[in-house]
DNA sequence: ATGGCGAATGCAATTCGA
């Protein structure tokens, strides 16, 4: 089974992209972030061509979540909210940020982490609460259930220095400062391993150039999608790739995919 | 890195992303 991820900032505006990549990589699930599109203006037609079924959680404008599954999955759900409580969904799942299935008895989690956009901002506190509550969200899951778990998406989070072009004085820079990678290693530490690293030890393996300033061009990248999976799925893992040839399209997003094979 | 680029909204200029 390969499952991907891919933040494809609009889905409309990367329909072609996703289209031709899929017909060129036909993964079992695909999963998307920044979709930008609420669910009735969802482009679904070209990807149950495809032959996938289709499932979304989206809002206008920002943010959204979709994920494409060869096979219908069970236990199809959007939030924190299912899990955790009614209570949180104003503050946590207004913003569309989590969907999650089940297939092959396993549970794919697809996120979209908030940026934080600087480390003085209100938004940068959101994304440390955030991440706290995505490790309640994901302890309570794996307490009431026996699914292998495939946690991926857009972290916007390096975790390592090796997963940045230039680390040099980042500390104070979103996506690598000392807080997040905390809140990030304490949610891995449910027993989450990252795919990637299980067969690339190396830097200079990125998952998002800046559009601004030459970033792919030059390979000034950061690695900050990711597929993290629990140790049952981990050891079936037989490769794990970064599919840089979407990135050197006319238009592209400024993400590309990231596949894993089990 | 002061900004640089791109998308959405909505129709010009602003906000957001990372």
């Amino acid at each position: 089974m390969k499952i991907a991820t891919w933040n494809v900032n609009s889905i409309r505006t990367r329909k072609q992209h996703v289209i031709d990549w899929l017909s060129a990589n036909p993964v079992d699930v695909l999963c998307l972030q920044e979709t930008k599109v609420i669910d009735k203006d969802f482009p679904r037609e070209p990807f149950e061509s495809l032959g996938y079924q289709v499932y979304i959680s989206g809002q206008k404008a920002y943010n959204g979540v979709a994920i494409f599954s060869k096979q219908p999955m069970t236990d199809v759900s959007a939030g924190f909210t299912p899990v955790l409580g009614q209570e949180l969904a104003e503050e946590f799942d207004e913003q569309k940020r989590v969907i999650a299935g089940v297939i092959e008895n396993v549970r794919i989690i697809n996120l979209y982490v908030p940026n934080g956009a600087s480390l003085d901002s209100d938004k940068y506190i959101y994304k440390l609460r955030w991440l706290k509550k995505l490790r309640e969200y994901l302890a309570k899951i794996i307490l009431s259930s026996s699914h292998e778990l495939c946690i991926c998406g857009d972290f916007n989070i390096a975790l390592e220095d090796r997963d940045i072009h230039d680390p040099m004085g980042k500390e104070n820079h979103i996506m690598s400062s000392p807080d997040e990678r905390q809140a990030l290693e304490s949610v891995l530490e449910l027993g989450l391993k990252d795919a990637f690293r299980k067969f690339t030890e190396e830097g200079g393996h990125y998952s998002w150039w800046d559009y601004r300033a030459g970033g792919f061009a030059r390979n000034r990248g950061w690695r900050i999608d990711h597929l993290y999976l629990t140790p049952g799925l981990f050891d079936r893992a037989i490769n794990c790739t970064i599919d840089k040839e979407p990135r050197k399209q006319e238009q592209p997003s400024d993400h590309t995919p990231v596949i894993v094979e089990l």
